[in-house]
DNA sequence: TATCCAGATTGGATCGTTCAAGATGGCGAG
DNA sequence: CTCGCCATCTTGAACGATCCAATCTGGATA
């Protein structure tokens, strides 16, 4: 069985010290180039590894970064989440720092899942995915200095912490105009009760894409909650009461129960929906593509920062989606 | 500012000693009633939390597991990670673990990354989704002792590690004597090339199902990889020779190519496909159901009787799949 | 040759917990 | 009365890293 490798262990091999072992690892420049060399190959040649309890407890920073992992509500959208998750994992990998799951089934249990992940595991930094208006669970991270990031803007206060978030509005504005170009006019929209701010914000895109175009966009949009049978209800109240030639949607689940209503309307209704799901991509549903990778990197950028104590970095990221066109559109 | 709580701090404030505290928390049995209450009074009074680090440096456990979390491959078998990765989170949790995440491209690497996990975090035990024959995966695992469990059989040596899986051949069986009862003779299986364990095992089900009816499945399957364009490809080839009148799929994937090949066939060729993705669901595919929560649970339950030294509990577990039906049969 | 200085290296203390061994006190048996 | 035992609690050391302050080294300068 082979022996434990400590700091120590390196040291005797490479006939140093243990404080010049740690220098080579944590300011390299002040150890002279020979030194710092032989110091390399003994931990190469010993294949040692720093322990990472023994050093949190003496700088007290775990490299822990902590998200939250969902109950896949719909399913359709809960993909979203994993390929984010995917990309926080890679970025933060390069970065030096790992990602923890937690689960929390409300926001006060959240707010105790925090507590105790800072207790007993140190945890540097989370991550929010998606917040809402006066989010208890931010301003309670805040109240204690945790640096955080959430993926979605704070609506009520940009300036409130550090986020990264996609361009809603860009999005479905580019959705719409794509289809003003194909000849639409008639261009509906199927979205979320009034109040949330992504679903305005994905809103006033299609509005002031089809007002820059001259079309007034008076009594063509609807609005529900998420579903796929929502989706469908309102698109055959639509096309009885305004006839649309198109429709943009707030999230894929709507523009799915758009195209059940669709079916077998001569000229089809172009439809494009709104993530780019996995679903979107098997159906052929157009849609509006959020770069996830893109934003979880620029999440892990965000943390590293401020964890680095580099406060010159920007706090807010908003990225462009883009449009995966398909044969809905 | 507050101060740190410490083990100390809940001690002087009991007026017993540190050791007595960590006795209250590790072994309580051996300390008196009396002091016990005053001391789990203290504990919460000062809103101690023991420290993860500190812990871990004397006893060499970390309470962490590791899981890969892959990069969506093709988007529609993504979710079953998903939702597994959510009940193992919460699952572990309830048993005092939590779950830490990490990516690898390829087996060399994933192998680098346990041996970097085990070196600087001492993780208690890994979680590994799918094997195959002879994985390197878990033969680096078992050789050096490290406790972990595999979501998926390891089909050449099923007594080489601890496992929970689900019975696909029951799974595809049932779906087979669905659509028996219902008036089928003619039910086709599309699968996955010959020599993968769970691609076998699924289109087993089915030949035995049909063979116990009497019906000889000879000349009713095709294979191929995993793909939408593939499940089209290999229906259109199946109506074209044997015209069946519905067919089992080893995943949703081919189920869905199936639908669109079968698009406009009256009557309706029935389809049922494998994993009820949320795909499947939004398309009204019917499909085989593997039970997630419960095979995080089962993992979960594995590990942890293998990391308190209990022994005694099994160390395969085979979970039911359950048929969800919807309009493709 | 003595002195100084900057840079490299060293030993000791420390983080918060658990382990191992020792101290205390009460009680019953010899 | 003394001894030993048990239950309970306390003390000192250790885990493996980093921080701090002190010391060493070699070359330049007086």
């Amino acid at each position: 069985m082979a022996e434990k490798v400590t700091i120590a262990t390196v040291a005797r091999h490479a006939r140093v010290s243990r404080q010049t072992v740690s220098n080579v690892l944590n300011a390299p420049h002040i150890v002279r180039e020979e030194t710092r060399l032989r110091v390399q190959d003994a931990i190469s040649a010993l294949g040692y590894r720093a322990n990472q309890a023994a050093r949190q407890m003496r700088t007290g920073r775990s490299r822990l970064i902590a998200a939250r992992i969902e109950p896949t509500r719909d399913g359709i959208n809960g993909s979203v989440l994993d390929r984010f998750l995917h990309g926080l994992t890679e970025t933060a990998d390069a970065a030096g720092y790992r990602v923890l799951l937690y689960t929390a089934t409300d926001d006060e249990r959240e707010i105790a899942t925090y507590d105790d992940l800072l207790g007993t595991y140190e945890l540097d930094a989370f991550v929010l995915v998606g917040t809402k208006y006066g989010d208890p669970r931010t301003a309670w991270l805040a109240g204690r200095d945790v640096p955080f990031v959430t993926f979605g803007r704070p609506w009520d206060a940009l300036d409130a912490h550090p986020w990264v978030d996609v361009d809603g509005a860009a999005g479905t504005a580019q959705a719409t105009r794509h289809l003003l170009a194909s000849g639409h006019r008639r261009i509906a929209f199927i979205g979320w009760p009034l109040g949330s701010g992504v679903g305005d914000d994905r809103r006033a895109g299609w509005r002031d894409a089809l007002r820059a175009a001259g079309v007034d966009p008076t009594g063509l949009h609807r609005e529900t909650e998420d579903g796929i049978a929502e989706g469908e209800r309102l698109m055959r109240d639509l096309l009885v009461s305004v006839a649309p030639t198109a429709v943009v949607c707030a999230s894929d689940s709507l523009a799915l129960g758009a195209l059940q209503a669709i079916r077998g309307t001569d000229p089809p209704v172009s439809v494009i929906g709104f993530d780019d799901t996995p679903v979107a991509a098997a159906v052929g549903l157009a849609s509006v593509s959020q770069p996830l990778g893109e934003a979880a990197a620029r999440c892990v950028d965000l943390l590293t920062g401020v964890l680095d104590g580099n406060h010159e970095t920007p706090t807010h990221v908003l990225l462009q989606p883009a449009l995966a066109l398909r044969h809905t559109a």
